[in-house]
DNA sequence: GTTAAGATGTTTACACTGCAAACATTAATT
DNA sequence: AATTAATGTTTGCAGTGTAAACATCTTAAC
């Protein structure tokens, strides 16, 4: 016996829409098939969603929670060790999560200031990783420590992209050397 | 008088499909919409493309060859002053053509071997780069050139994404100590 | 505790989409 | 000149985003 009211629908929906748009890419999630996942009417969606848009800054926001799962390290001070793992498990999240990537470095969200919630959710994700970052690259000076960290995620984030079309070009590198010679660390 | 055969569509359908998916992004285009501006039936790009897919393949392309364009310096031996100018003009044409560079590097076109003339083009376009490049990161070793040579356009290409979403974090950095910095030069 | 209001669901409707199939016209090849 | 291939049109289907009007349940106010 079913009840008039989901109890919790937006959740659900939001678990389903993650699912679709990592395993077939986001052009494929339509709000309909959503909605008849969670065997409720078709535009019950947009009890909790204004657009689709806002479905597709929900599955955002929860890639970037993914990814802070994913690269974090628990360490006052990240070893080189660590850190290797650490950058590792960023392009691994990248590569293996493409879809939903692309949903967080794309343009599908065309502007992320629209969906409070996503913005707040990917600052407070990237604050926390260029935190962990700094304790291994640490430096007197302020900028040039952030201007580091930046750069270590810029690699990070362009390895993605280049990765993930190998039929571009072929690449074969060793991750650390890679980093370290980027970072000029022995 | 207009004649039965359009005379070429084909080069028609791609032009304005570059101006809409750059203008409004991929996913507004259409291929009725793209159609109705060749004054010409709605199922006739069907005779041109067999999918949307292969339209989004096509823009792509194209996208790559403006990025050759935008970037590559003419010169035998890149000065320092031309690598930082052509750097620039990477990020620039990532930044402003922000929609046709998410179709390059997206997932909109899943599988760029489906596509044999876009794998051409993608792969043309990344050699002259990369040995345009090389003529400035000059280096005994042929394994660490083409390593430097993927790390700077990894940079690169990580910078466009960040920059892109100004609203993750606030970045002010020099590009040219930045990339200085990371190739250790000076 | 009854009631009013707000949240959350349903139904219906509309204009639009990708694309398949059957057919028409023209251009190219023999 | 006749056949074939290329390129166009018409029609049709199943699916889409989302607006509007309506129903039901939950919650807060009295």
């Amino acid at each position: 016996m079913k009840s008039y009211h989901h109890g919790n629908l937006k959740e659900e929906l939001i678990k389903y829409a993650c699912t679709i748009c990592e395993r077939d890419g986001y052009t494929k999630l339509s709000i309909r098939s959503l909605a008849k996942e969670s065997n409720v009417s078709q535009t019950a969606p947009y009890r909790h969603f204004k657009t689709k848009e806002e479905v597709y800054a929900a599955v955002a926001a929860e890639g970037f929670n993914k990814l802070y799962k994913a690269v974090f390290v628990e360490s006052d001070k990240l070893t080189l060790k660590d850190f290797i793992q650490s950058s590792k498990n960023y392009i691994d999240f990248g590569l293996q999560n493409a879809n939903t990537y692309d949903l967080m470095f794309g343009t599908a969200v065309g502007d992320f200031s629209q969906h409070p919630e996503l913005v707040e959710t990917a600052n407070k994700t990237f604050e926390s990783l260029v935190l962990n970052l700094s304790s291994f690259l640490k430096d007197k000076d302020e900028d040039i420590l952030a201007g580091k960290s930046i750069t270590v995620w810029a690699l990070l984030h362009g390895m993605v992209g280049i990765l993930r079309k190998q039929s571009i070009t072929e690449v074969t590198f060793t991750l650390k050397n890679l980093v370290l010679w980027a970072l000029q660390e022995e």
